[in-house]
DNA sequence: CCGGACTCCTGGTTGC
DNA sequence: TGCAACCAGGAGTCCG
């Protein structure tokens, strides 16, 4: 499931091929995928022929890539969904079965390149979107469709105090908190699994009785995790998640709770489970993460 | 504000 | 072997 770290590998890889580039053609093969897109794909396709991109940027789990920035407010907006792809591809390579857009384009430096939208199960989408003023720093622009998802904790205008204000604030369980992408977004159920596992963290701890440290302790394993994944390229167990260049850039071997149910937990060493919550799989110790009090 | 139910969706796996 | 049921879950919406 791309997350924050699996979103950015994306985002990083695309920059130096797109940023600069025109686009010279779209292919539409599932209209599906264009579903965040709220007027018909025609539009999508002619307003994008011509287009050219700046330097694509991410907030969360959300990629988008402004378009034209001197002469349009306009940007491509990519979510990757549940198996979403973006892959870099020659212009002459044959086109996956799975794609649903294809986008010929020209780099001034690099010459002709092919992006391809790749995903199994089109819960993602490409949009062309208005970007809009974000509402937390003056001139900071992000797509409409973006305005109400919170910064992610890599983001360096992540504001931790009012994380902490606003977490304490919360009456809910803490896992459902780090899910919800408008308090803080890039986190999804595997990277929540684990950090809250690093925290010795139960994943219905009420979110009023996590005293200040034990939240300190959270955010920093939440970066801590993010961060490793990021240096390794991303995670991915199923192989669902490949980068730009289309390599496979998994590492379940450095998971310590999800999907590890069954096995040892690294820490105690008693089993760890998985538990129905929120209409996923939450995997955790149930000695290392208990519910506490107010502590 | 909160949580639960529901929707979108299909390849891979499981079970008979 | 063949087929159907089941499972994975990010995000939005609706409702009580």
């Amino acid at each position: 499931m791309p997350e924050l770290p699996e979103v950015e590998v994306v985002r990083a890889g695309l920059e130096p091929a797109i940023t600069g580039a025109t686009v010279t053609a779209v292919q539409i093969f599932d209209e599906r995928s264009l579903r965040r897109h709220t007027a018909p794909a025609e539009d999508f396709v002619d307003r994008m022929i011509g287009s050219t991109f700046a330097a694509p940027r991410r907030r969360g789990k959300f990629l988008w890539v402004p378009v034209d920035p001197s002469r349009t407010d306009s940007a491509l907006v990519v979510h990757l969904g549940m198996s979403g792809q973006v892959l870099l591809r020659e212009p002459d390579a044959a086109v996956d079965r799975l794609t649903r857009i294809s986008i010929d384009m020209t780099n001034p430096e690099h010459g002709p390149v092919r992006v391809d939208f790749v995903d199994q199960r089109i819960f993602g989408s490409m949009a062309l979107d208005t970007l809009v003023e974000s509402g937390d720093l003056p001139g900071d622009l992000v797509p409409s469709q973006v305005r109400h998802i919170a910064r992610d904790p890599m983001d360096p205008n992540f504001d931790d105090a009012r994380f902490f204000t606003r977490l304490a604030a919360r009456n809910t369980g803490i896992k459902r908190a780090l899910l919800d992408q408008t308090l803080i977004s890039g986190i999804g159920n595997i990277y929540a699994d684990e950090a809250l596992w690093a925290s010795r963290i139960h994943y219905d701890q009420p979110t009023s009785a996590l005293s200040r440290p034990r939240a300190k302790t959270l955010l920093a394993e939440v970066r801590l995790v993010l961060g490793k994944a990021l240096a390794e390229g991303g995670t991915s167990f199923d192989a669902q998640y490949l980068n730009v260049n289309g390599e496979s850039g998994y590492f379940s071997h450095s998971l310590n709770a999800y999907g590890q149910q069954g096995l040892p937990c690294p820490r105690c060493g008693r089993m760890i489970v998985r538990e129905q919550f929120m209409n996923r799989g939450s995997h955790f110790c149930p000695w290392c993460q208990r519910v506490r009090g107010a502590n």
